[in-house]
DNA sequence: TTTTACAATGTAATCGATTACATTTATTGC
DNA sequence: GCAATAAATGTAATCGATTACATTGTAAAA
């Protein structure tokens, strides 16, 4: 494979010219560029750039961490990254760790070791050291630690919920339960203050019996269904994401409870066969395009200034589908 | 932060020593080996891989190129193609191309800039260049290309439709339509074959009428099959992948059609929510992660030997769960 | 025409680790 | 104890592009 060597020789002039032609082309002359342009084109150089990026010490690529590529909540974040890395000139990898902390650490090493120049995480599921203020330039999307200095992207989780639940009281509901994701995880928490919040504002006592948790499978939620209205007859449902809510779903059919007649039913994220369910789901959209460019957007200004913003809360926003129908008794 | 000189001063030892203990400990004296160990843990050192590739010219990094991260029926061949790939010291980075030529060929040129050792697509909307024999390590999984020399792995497409078709035969229908996908593709060219052969077997004539094509998107099963029940009322359908399979499935209910008492339907792929549809969609299972560590096992042959093995044909299994039932008129 | 300024080009240092080769140190055999 | 061999370590070249600095060429100003 020619060299930029190669190419000074084939066009008879340095190799400092053949670099300037072709990076700076304004700083050579016509006659200089056009015989560059020639010996590239007849030697089919492509610059090596693993040599340019140990030169310039940056890589203008940008890992993205996703704990499970399987799961098409991201798909949308990740477009909207590359949306802002494509018109920045930055070049996005995926990363898929598998919900496993050490491969996440293996993404990481490839800042440190120079491969890429930064991490935007999808997932908390994330070396000790990161927790630790960890020196690489890193964002999280979705995802956040309680009180730990890396700047985030995300939504208002508790805002969010309250807004669900408030729309099932609104149309009749009083008597709703609730399928929470893993409690130690602060999105859920904040997601079940909304709805704590809101059954409050209705006066509505908050009934333990009413809540379980899953951890966000469609088995889970099929699961935790049963059990919850085993013991809670209740006529809604809140789930805190689709996949769950859609395992709900399937329970509560096979339970010869009609949705939306007998039981309506709420996801969370609004994945794309959301739509494609039947019936279709109600649930909460997350700006995912948005969060995504404003993640890539806060990674660009790390890379640039060093400094982090602030983190970012985005709206949501409760697409009322099929599954869901006013309860009058 | 930290490089190797620092180390080496640190240690008062030669940046040689220093490589040597941290890349071939054996070629160290105890002594030595602690001395680095302890300045590289004072230091914080991580070696510059930027710097390590560019001398040994690799980076033990592979690309995978995957049409649309949110089509779920590539996370298996993914993770097929990682655990084979963790097993040999490889890292592996995906990149999105969103269909995108342009994308794609943003990928290959991380392997031409040598910032990346070779490219397993999973897509064949690739960069003219590859048609005419591009001189990367490469290798396609699933899809491929009539006649060119590219070491591909996948599924006998024309076998596993001719055995769903057959499958519908065998319990008793004679009606079977069939939703193709687009028939540039030679995946869609092989599967059309195989269904046009099982009825020919059964002395079932062919009828344009019952036959037509979609994108493989949800929306375009949905209105193939509007304008197929239109015209050819039939008793089961064979879809060339689960998406389309869903939005026909979608169409029927809401002609009143109940599935799979009136109307059979079969898909291809087995993604994750056949499972969890209702009914369940009978499928044909592509063994996802066995591709993917097929292909990577490839991509490893062809990195070390330099020699590109033949394509490699995998089995299909047709799994019937209850979007099919037997007819009897 | 000469001087001054600036543009174009070249020379060579540089990024940081690896490794061929040279040198020093240790071990073995006699 | 000494030569011969092997092991450990160091020195410096190397990977390939970029770029600071030096040099040469060219045009504008005087």
């Amino acid at each position: 494979m020619a060299n930029i060597k190669d190419v000074a020789k084939l066009a008879g002039v340095s190799t400092a010219t053949v670099s300037r032609a072709m990076t700076h082309p304004e700083k050579v002359s016509e006659k200089m560029r056009k015989k560059v342009e020639l010996a590239v084109a007849e030697s089919g150089f492509s610059p090596n750039s693993v040599a340019r990026n140990l030169r310039r010490s940056e890589s203008k690529t940008v890992i993205v961490i996703i704990p499970d590529i399987a799961n098409q909540f991201f798909a949308d974040i990740v477009r909207g990254i590359q949306f802002v890395a494509k018109k920045n000139d930055y070049k996005i990898l995926l990363g898929d760790s598998v919900h496993a902390i050490q491969q996440a650490e293996a993404y990481i090493d490839l800042v440190k070791t120079k491969q890429a120049d930064g991490i935007i995480s999808l997932t908390s599921e994330l070396p000790a050291e990161v927790k630790n203020g960890i020196k690489i330039p890193m964002v999280m999307a979705c995802e956040y630690f309680e009180n730990f200095p890396i700047p985030t992207v995300r939504v208002d989780n508790y805002t969010a919920a309250k807004n669900a639940v408030d729309y099932l009281l609104d149309i009749g509901h009083k008597r709703i339960a609730c399928i929470t994701g893993p409690m130690d995880n602060p999105i859920c928490v904040a997601r079940k203050k909304g709805y704590r919040q809101s059954l409050d504002s209705a006066c509505i006592e908050f009934d333990e019996m009413a809540i379980d948790s899953g951890d966000f499978s469609f088995q889970s939620g099929y699961s935790a269904f049963h059990r919850l209205y085993h013991q809670y007859k209740m006529t809604a449902l809140f789930c805190f994401n689709d996949m769950m809510a859609l395992g709900a779903m399937r329970a509560a059919f096979e339970l010869g409870l009609n949705v939306p007649e007998k039981l309506s039913i709420v996801g969370f994220d609004d994945l794309p066969f959301a739509e494609y369910t039947t019936p279709q789901l109600t649930t909460i959209r997350q700006p995912q395009q948005q969060i995504g460019e404003t993640a890539m957007k806060t990674m660009l200004s790390i890379l640039g200034t060093g400094k982090a913003p602030q983190d970012t809360i985005l709206p949501t926003q409760l697409l009322v589908r099929s599954s869901t129908a006013a309860f009058n008794d």
